[in-house]
DNA sequence: CTTGACCCTCACATTGGTGTGAGGGTTTAC
DNA sequence: GTAAACCCTCACACCAATGTGAGGGTCAAG
């Protein structure tokens, strides 16, 4: 599909998706004409990268755990030096995590509280 | 405690302390001296504004939380729109946390998966 | 009284993700 | 062939959060 099927069904603007195909986030081919090209995993993808962009995390971040994006990526790009970023960010996620639950159980707390 | 104990006990920066308290989002007395004064609460509050920030939350989504952010708030602000406003928070924070934990477990597949 | 470690305000700079517009090509349909 | 709806690159502009530096107070210890 091209760029502007891919924003409409992602909700993301052409701007954005340019954007993360010129960051590394997303492949893209082109057509003879120059325009991009691209396969019907963009759409989960580029919704992923939303998902995290929202959460706090840097296009720098999110192409350093760019293999995990989509399900079907089988690229193992594996030693022990990547091991150890996982992990890193998986500390991380726990972190933000921990801190959304927190917040969660007051906001629904205050929720509660309004009866008036 | 002043700016600076602040500061060092949050891990912030004295120049973000600063910025948070000309948001609206902490208060701080002032001394004679035009030093600020912070309470106690204000560490815990720092960390709570941070965590939020670093999940991709505002300054000004935070503002709009404000009341949620400490324990000891019982400024109860409560109204209708208010609890709207909470109940979609509180579908974001929800949305949130489940492209977290899809990426989470995605990650930790990854980290299985090198035995290389 | 001076020195050093604090604090203040003001204001310009930077970074990352986007918006937007200029200037221009391609394709489909009339 | 021309209009409409796409696409391209380039480049300037914006916002939020933070860094940083200038210029200047306060205060405790020597």
């Amino acid at each position: 599909m091209r760029v502007g099927e891919l924003a409409e069904r992602t909700g993301a603007s052409i701007r954005s998706i340019r954007y993360y195909e010129q960051a590394g986030l997303l492949a893209a081919a082109r057509k003879p004409n120059g325009y991009r090209e691209f396969g019907p995993n963009a759409v989960e993808r580029v919704r992923a990268i939303r998902g995290l962009l929202e959460s706090g995390f840097t296009v720098g971040e999110i192409l350093s755990l760019s293999s995990c994006l989509t399900a079907t990526a089988d690229d193992c790009d594996c030693c022990g030096q990547t091991a150890a970023l996982y992990r890193e960010k998986l500390a991380k996620i726990d972190l933000q995590m921990r801190t959304l639950a927190q917040l969660r159980e007051r906001v629904s707390e205050r929720i509660a509280a309004l009866e008036c």
